[in-house]
DNA sequence: GAGTGGTCTAGACCACAAT
DNA sequence: TTGTGGTCTAGACCACTCC
């Protein structure tokens, strides 16, 4: 049997989908909906209450219930971490760790990052492999101050990002995935083949009220995409 | 005045981040809960089942409320309208019909969309420009009984997309994005540079239990990608 | 002032899991 | 049987918006 509240939940979506209730169209008060289904005043208010935070109805108090913009049409892409994505396909992940060191930041890194050129700045760049062909490339630049022990870590087993995340907690994160050619030692250490192009997704983390890293994923076109359904 | 179910709430919260509970740990009832914070059940109620619904705690009735596996390190790209996009940015859309007509379903694709090869299937092609610079070309093939008129609108002012999540309401969509070398008359359309790579979407909806559509969405890598933050 | 939503109480009965 | 969460009732007081 379905519980009250998703009896009234599902009346009100049903009344939207069908168009009989357009955008900003004022809905049944609650008062109203008690009376026509007969329940108390709480049961009601969750459906509606439960309804808004999806979404799906907004609400004014001291003015009532509308119906809520559409959702947009929109396409989410959910980028995992890389090993426990190949975990879920049942293949063998492992990392090499090519490069860890601390540099000097320079004129537009040192911009991205919110330091200033000559300050100290760690940097990895790590190959992923699955099942021993490599398929993604991690460059990685850490502001020191955000994960002091960054280079003490141990890259082989566990990835940039599994430590960062608790090494500065995630606050915001800014993105952008395009399609171009690869720097030469990329494309070498990908294996591709010359002319082929690359997805390469560029992430920027906050932490703390600061950023805390810039990477830059590098995949060969030719074996990774973004997927998903939803 | 903060309200007690959002003082609970955060109380919890603030308990999870500091590590004090963690991963699979056993928080207090409910009615532990209510003694400690001297509310009503209903109160303490409201603050666990909207931290469940948040996904920050998971419930299992007869045993107890547990802290959530935590989220996943993840990064959503939105896909929008390229209108509204372009529209967004304060920059002109326009549109150019390059085909639309309908055509036989062949092998590959006919599969994709559920159809027989042969059956009868729409096909559109559309330039956008943004501020008269091409910046996508949009591939689409619909399965003519999900809108059957899709070859009479005018898709100069109405998007495909724009008409298909009215006549189509939209059940499910599967996606990919992928970084490739356009076919020669995709680069040429895109006034793409010989070489250059594009970022290629590649959509399929679902509506009514059956594929609505298909479609390939091509950007020039040079001038094209997917940003976001959150 | 009348109507709306926001929140809360102090009970209640039920389903489910562990013992 | 005990303890957990799932749901519900019949009230209540408050803040807000509109007339």
């Amino acid at each position: 049997m379905k519980p009250g509240y998703r009896e009234i939940k599902d009346w009100i979506f049903a009344r939207i989908e069908s168009g009989e209730w357009k955008e900003a169209d004022l809905i049944p008060s609650e008062p109203e909906l008690v009376r026509q289904f007969g329940v108390a005043r709480m049961t009601v208010n969750r459906a509606v209450r439960e309804l808004t935070s999806e979404q799906v109805l907004t609400r004014v108090q001291g003015l009532g219930t509308f119906v809520a913009q559409p959702k947009y049409q929109s396409t989410l892409v959910e980028i995992k971490s890389i090993k426990d994505e190949i975990a879920a396909r049942g293949h063998v992940h492992r990392a090499e760790v090519l490069i860890l060191k601390q540099i000097a930041s320079d004129g537009a890194r040192a911009e991205e990052l919110g330091l200033a050129p000559g300050e100290p700045l760690f940097h990895s760049r790590i190959l992923h492999y699955e099942d021993e062909l490599p398929v993604q490339l991690e460059d990685r630049w850490v502001v020191p101050a955000q994960a002091p022990d960054y280079l003490a870590q141990d890259f082989g087993t566990t990835t940039p990002n599994e430590y960062l995340v608790r090494a500065a907690p995630l606050q915001r994160v800014e993105y952008s995935i395009d399609a171009r050619l690869p720097e030469a030692a990329v494309g070498k250490r990908l294996k591709m083949a010359a002319g082929e192009p690359c997805l390469r997704l560029h992430r920027r983390t906050w932490s703390r009220g600061a950023v805390a890293s810039v990477a830059d994923l590098w995949h060969a076109g030719s074996r990774y995409q973004f997927a998903g359904a939803f």
